[in-house]
DNA sequence: CGATATGTTGAAAAAAGTCAATGGCAGTGG
DNA sequence: CCACTGCCATTGACTTTTTTCAACATATCG
């Protein structure tokens, strides 16, 4: 319930110009004189899983590509409840609202070991102005959170769907690339399940039990919480409820 | 639960230099030459109430402004259950996705008569290439976009509040300035309120049939739908259940 | 090794959904 | 003009789902 603040690992300069990642993210269409501006300033840093990369409100200073990892993004109502309003995975982009306002809009806290490239707010705004090569690919990835947020909200929220139906879908969001290239899933903690949608714990976990009794997944690695889960099933749960129409 | 596709009301061009909602909207920030690309292009229009604007999946060809009335984005899922994931009002655009996409990415459809500016994509395109004083106004519409179905995430979805709760929240984010200034409360169809806030719709005139017989609201105009609403009292609800802190 | 989170399970209570019947209102067509 | 039809809203009784409260197990970490 309280988050403890964990001092990141810096981790060395990144070296975007080589990023493996590079045509996934932001600075696929830079050129050699853009990465002038870039140079030695984006670091490359590793979080401790429930770590707080920034809070709610804090002013912004700087954005984050997800390297590997999980973020949750975490909004505080008036009344203290907290919801998950989105998860970042590999490739995404945490902290975009910092381009525009000057205060991050929700805590951003790590799912798991996470690496993240750091992304200082100067950096971006020289590039912005000096290149129009950052545009593109900013709106696009503003358009792809809107895209994912009505989605959370079409199929991950209540009312649509009993709660089973979206723990199956979440499950299935939550699918990574195993180390042995397995797709495997990543499982959340059972107070993370409720908070992203919308049940109590106690829910959460009553339908992981009986997941795992009915052999739909299956612990792998206790450490890293990744389940072999049997995805065909899954996949017939998150449909909907079984009325044979 | 069906839509009929009314033909809208063509009113003539727009006068953006001299539109009154300029400054809310995408070009507050264009210049005398940049006009010119516009001009004669942008059309006024009007939709009567449960008219589709577009379809989800049709091909994008314009986006709206709007400039009086609501319109709601609706999101089918696979098994033909629809859900509301945001309700658009006076200044918001419709249809942003339009720019990246080829394709909406939701159906929309007016809740009420409504007035809007449509900009074909052509123009959007062109004033993208022709002049970077554009693209700033649209990173704000999108960040606008994303904040709005975060809070609607947060606030109005299931599990962290009741229905009740959640009704009032509604109905405070439905307040528009009626005919003689006084604010008013437009209210939604029970079904349209179902599908925001995932309830069915005797639940949710179970409610506001509740709010009714308290005179917490009344009816001021049965064709707009407008309601005359106990402001205070509402907030007070939507606070959350009267736990004795 | 105790202390503190995290997860599990059961039983009872509350919230919301489902099914079914009814009333009102607007538009249609005789 | 009036009966008729279709749509929307309302209400009641009953069922289902989920929450709540409480106890207990299991890990994790200093």
């Amino acid at each position: 319930m309280r988050y403890i603040h964990i001092k990141s690992a810096w981790q060395g300069h990144s070296d975007c110009r080589n990023c493996t990642l590079r045509e996934m993210v932001l600075f696929s269409d830079l050129q050699e004189q853009d990465f002038l501006i870039v140079h030695e300033q984006i670091d490359d840093m590793a979080f401790p899983p429930n770590a707080v990369m920034f809070h709610m409100g804090a002013r912004a200073e700087a954005v984050y590509t997800v390297r590997r990892g999980a973020v949750k993004l975490v909004r505080y109502s008036s009344n203290g409840a907290q919801r998950v309003v989105r998860v970042l995975k590999k490739g995404d982009v945490v902290g975009l609202e910092a381009l525009l306002g000057n205060a991050y809009e929700h805590t951003a806290v790590t799912l798991n070991e996470v690496e993240v490239c750091r992304i200082p707010l100067p950096v971006m705004q020289r590039l912005d102005r000096e290149t129009q090569r950052l545009e593109r690919r900013l709106m696009e990835r503003w358009q792809r959170a809107l895209s994912e947020a009505h989605t959370w909200l079409a199929e991950l929220t209540g009312g649509m769907a009993d709660a089973r139906t979206r723990v199956a879908r979440l499950l299935l969001r939550m699918r990574v690339l195993g180390d042995d290239g397995e797709l495997l899933v990543c499982m959340p903690s059972r107070e993370d399940i409720g908070s992203i949608l919308g049940i109590t714990v106690e829910t959460a976990s009553r339908i992981i039990s009986s997941f795992q009794r009915d052999g739909l997944i299956q612990s792998v690695d206790g450490r890293n919480r990744l389940y072999r889960a049997d995805i065909p099933v899954l996949e017939q749960i998150a449909a909907g409820p079984a009325d044979g129409y």
